[in-house]
DNA sequence: GCCGTTTTCGGCCCGACTGTTTTCAGTCG
C-alpha cells in the first residue's frame, strides 16, 4: 500500500507548497483532502487506476486524477516537481512548528533567506529576526519554544495512554466550583486510535464563573505549562507533554459546543456547508438562521443575542439539519453525513451485543489465570461462550503448547466445562501462521479442536506479495475460524504486514473465515478503515480481547470502539451470534 | 482545486486567542 501513502504524501506536500506560496487556500484545502482520501483508502490505487474506478471518489477531481494517473504510470508527477522546485524543500518541515504558519514562513524566507528549521534556530540565536514586520520579541520567543516543542512532542499518543490522562483531568475539572457539566470531546470521544491533544468542554449556569474556571484549570495538578488562557478557553501542557484544551460555555449551548469540539474538523466543515445550503449557519454557539445571525449583536466569548434553531444538545442540532443523529465514532467525513441525510446509518454494535470472547489465554501457555477462572470471569460479563486459545509450539517465549500438551489441554478444557454451567467452553488454540502460510500444527491435531484462531507472530516484515499469500493460505485451511490480529501491527511501534486486503477479503468471505479486530491495546488490528472495507466486501469479523488474564476480558471495549468506527453492526460479528449460530458457523467450513 | 435539488461560475466553515496592532493578520482547532 506504499503507493497510496507515497501519493498521499505527495499531495500533502503539494498543499504545503501552495500554502507557502500564498496561492488560493482552497487549492491547498482541496489537495489536503485528496491526501486524506488516499491515506484512508484500503484498496490499491494502482488497481483503481487500471480499472478506471477513480472517477466516483469524492474529493478527487480532474487535476488530482491526472496527477495520480501519471504517478502510477511513471512514479512521479511533473506538475508537482515543477511547483515544488519553486520553494526550498527545508520550508516544508517548518510548517510543523506550532505557532508558525505559512505566511510567516514565507516572510522569513523572502526577507531573511531562511530555508530550514536549522537556519531558523540559528537566526533566532543571532538576533537576525529583529526588525521583521509583524514579528516582535514575543513572536520570536513563541517560535523558539515551538521548535523545541516539535522535537519533544512529535508522535500522537495512543488512545490507551491518552484515556488515563483524560479521565484524571476530567474528574478534576468536574470538581471545580461553578462547573455544571464537563465531558470529553475531540478525537478521544471519537475513539480514534491515536490522539493529538485532549479536548474537554465544560458548561456553567452562572456566566460569571467562566473565567475563574478557565484560570483554575491552568493551575490544576499535573499542569506543566500554560499555552494560552482566555475568558472561555484555555490550553495547557501536561507533565507528559500532552496538550489539553478546555472550552467553557453557558449550559444551554453545551450541545453546540461539544458537537463543535468533537469534530472531526472535516465532519464539521461539511456539516457547516450543509447548514449554509439550508440558509443556516453553524458554529460553536449553535445553529442559527444565517441572515439573522449576520445582523445579531456578537461579542467575543459570549453567545450572540439571538434565539438559536438548536444549541442545547447534539441531537437537536443534527435533527434541525435534517439528519439522523450521528454517533461520535462516525464523524470523520467518510460518508456519514450523506447516510444520515438518507436515514441509512448503520445500527452500531454495542458492548451489550457481545455474547462471548473467542481468543483468550490461560496458564497453559502465557496467561495468568486458569481455565475455570477465565470461564467464571466470562460468565460475570454475561457471556454465553468462551474459546480458550493458548499459543502453539512455535511461540516458545510464550510457553507455546506442543502437540501432546495441546491435546491434554483440550481434554482439560472439556473436563472443566462439565463443572461450569451457563457458558459454553470451546477448546481452541491460537495457532501460529508460519512465514510460508503453513500452520504450526497439522490437520490431525487441528481436527481435535473446537475452534482455531490462526495468527501471524513472526516474519512481520514480509513484502506485500509474500505476506498476502501467507495469510490467504491460512484462511484456506478448513480448520481456521478466525485470523487473529491479521497484520501484526502495533500502534506507534510496528507497521505490520503490508497486506493486499482486497484479496484477503475475497478469500475470507468465500471460505467463511472471520477476520479479527483484536481489542488488545496497542494492537487494535484490524484498523477501522480496513474493518469497514472487510464488511463491505462481505466478510464477517470477530472481536476478541486476546486476554492473558481474567481482568483483560474487560478490554473488549477497545475492539468495539474500532468496530463502531468501522460502521459495524452486530450482524457482522460472530461474537454476537447465539451459541447455536456459532456452532453452525464453525461446522460450515469443516 | 472541487463541486452543483437555488450555481458549470462562483462560491468554498467559523470563532477564539495572541501578538503587534490602534483595527487587524496569523494561527489554531
Amino acid at each position: 500500500m506504499s503507493l497510496n501513502h507515497d501519493l498521499s504524501d505527495l499531495f500533502k506536500t503539494f498543499a504545503a507548497v501552495m500554502e507557502i506560496k500564498g496561492e488560493s487556500v482552497f487549492k491547498a484545502i482541496a489537495f489536503t483532502k485528496v491526501a486524506r482520501v488516499l491515506n484512508d483508502m484500503t484498496f490499491d490505487i494502482r488497481t483503481a487506476v487500471e480499472q478506471g474506478t477513480l472517477d466516483g471518489i469524492e474529493g478527487i477531481g480532474k487535476s488530482s486524477r491526472a496527477i495520480i494517473e501519471e504517478f502510477v504510470r511513471t512514479g512521479k508527477s511533473r506538475d508537482f516537481e515543477e511547483v515544488a522546485a519553486t520553494v526550498p524543500k527545508g520550508l516544508i518541515p517548518m510548517l510543523d512548528i506550532p505557532g508558525l504558519g505559512p505566511k510567516t514562513i514565507a516572510l522569513l524566507w523572502r526577507e531573511r533567506n531562511i530555508t530550514s528549521v536549522e537556519e531558523l534556530t540559528k537566526a533566532i540565536a543571532d538576533g537576525r529576526l529583529a526588525g521583521l514586520k509583524g514579528v516582535g520579541d514575543k513572536k520570536i520567543e513563541q517560535i523558539s519554544q515551538g521548535i523545541s516543542l516539535r522535537e519533544q512532542a512529535g508522535k500522537r499518543s495512543g488512545i490507551g495512554e491518552a484515556q488515563l490522562v483524560a479521565h484524571a483531568f476530567l474528574a478534576r475539572i468536574r470538581a471545580l466550583p461553578g462547573v455544571a457539566q464537563a465531558d470529553l470531546a475531540g478525537s478521544l470521544r471519537r475513539r480514534k486510535e491515536t490522539i493529538g491533544d485532549l479536548d474537554i468542554v465544560a458548561s456553567v449556569t452562572n456566566l460569571q464563573a467562566m473565567e475563574s474556571i478557565s484560570q483554575a484549570f491552568t493551575r490544576l495538578d499535573g499542569v506543566a505549562r500554560v499555552l494560552g488562557q482566555g475568558l472561555t478557553k484555555a490550553s495547557i501542557l501536561t507533565e507528559r507533554n500532552l496538550q489539553i484544551d478546555l472550552r467553557i460555555v453557558p449550559h444551554n449551548h453545551f450541545g453546540a459546543a461539544i458537537q463543535y469540539f468533537t469534530g472531526s474538523k472535516e465532519h464539521n466543515v461539511k456539516l457547516r456547508g450543509l447548514a449554509l445550503a439550508k440558509g443556516l449557519t453553524l458554529n460553536e454557539w449553535g445553529l442559527y438562521k444565517a441572515k439573522e445571525y449576520e445582523q445579531a449583536k456578537k461579542e467575543t466569548g459570549q453567545p450572540p443575542e439571538l434565539e438559536p434553531c438548536a444549541s442545547k444538545t447534539e441531537a437537536d442540532i443534527y435533527r434541525a439539519l435534517g439528519l439522523e443523529y450521528i454517533e461520535p465514532e462516525l464523524r470523520e467525513d467518510r460518508g456519514e453525513i450523506e447516510a444520515a441525510a438518507e436515514g441509512k446509518l448503520p445500527v452500531l454494535i454495542t458492548r451489550a451485543d457481545i455474547r462471548g470472547d473467542l481468543h483468550t489465554h490461560t496458564t497453559a501457555s502465557d496467561g495468568v489465570n486458569t481455565i475455570a477462572e477465565m470461564a467464571e470471569a466470562a460468565k460475570r460479563l454475561g457471556y454465553k461462550f468462551l474459546a480458550i486459545t493458548d499459543h502453539s509450539k512455535s511461540q516458545v517465549v510464550a510457553n507455546g503448547l506442543t502437540a501432546d500438551r495441546l491435546l491434554n489441554h483440550v481434554e482439560a478444557i472439556h473436563k472443566a466445562a462439565v463443572n461450569i454451567e451457563g457458558i459454553r467452553l470451546l477448546a481452541g488454540c491460537e495457532v501460529d501462521i508460519l512465514a510460508d502460510g503453513s500452520l504450526d500444527f497439522d490437520e490431525s491435531i487441528l481436527k481435535e479442536l473446537d475452534f482455531v484462531v490462526a495468527s501471524p507472530h513472526v516474519a512481520l516484515r514480509q513484502d506485500r506479495e509474500k505476506a498476502t499469500a501467507r495469510i490467504v493460505r491460512a484462511i484456506e485451511s478448513r480448520y481456521v475460524n478466525v485470523i487473529g490480529h491479521p497484520t501484526g501491527r502495533l500502534i506507534n511501534q510496528r507497521e505490520g504486514l503490508p497486506l493486499d486486503f482486497s484479496r484477503i477479503f475475497a478469500v475470507a468471505a468465500a471460505t467463511g473465515t472471520a477476520l479479527e479486530i483484536n481489542s488488545g491495546y496497542p494492537r487494535l488490528d484490524l484498523t477501522d478503515t480496513v474493518a469497514r472495507a472487510a464488511v463491505e466486501a462481505g466478510c464477517v469479523l470477530s472481536i476478541n480481547t486476546d486476554a492473558h488474564s481474567a481482568e483483560q476480558l474487560d478490554g473488549i471495549f477497545y475492539g468495539i470502539q474500532v468496530a463502531r468506527r468501522a460502521w459495524v453492526s452486530p450482524k457482522d460479528v460472530i461474537n454476537c451470534m447465539t451459541t447455536a449460530q456459532l456452532d453452525k458457523f464453525i461446522k460450515r467450513k469443516r
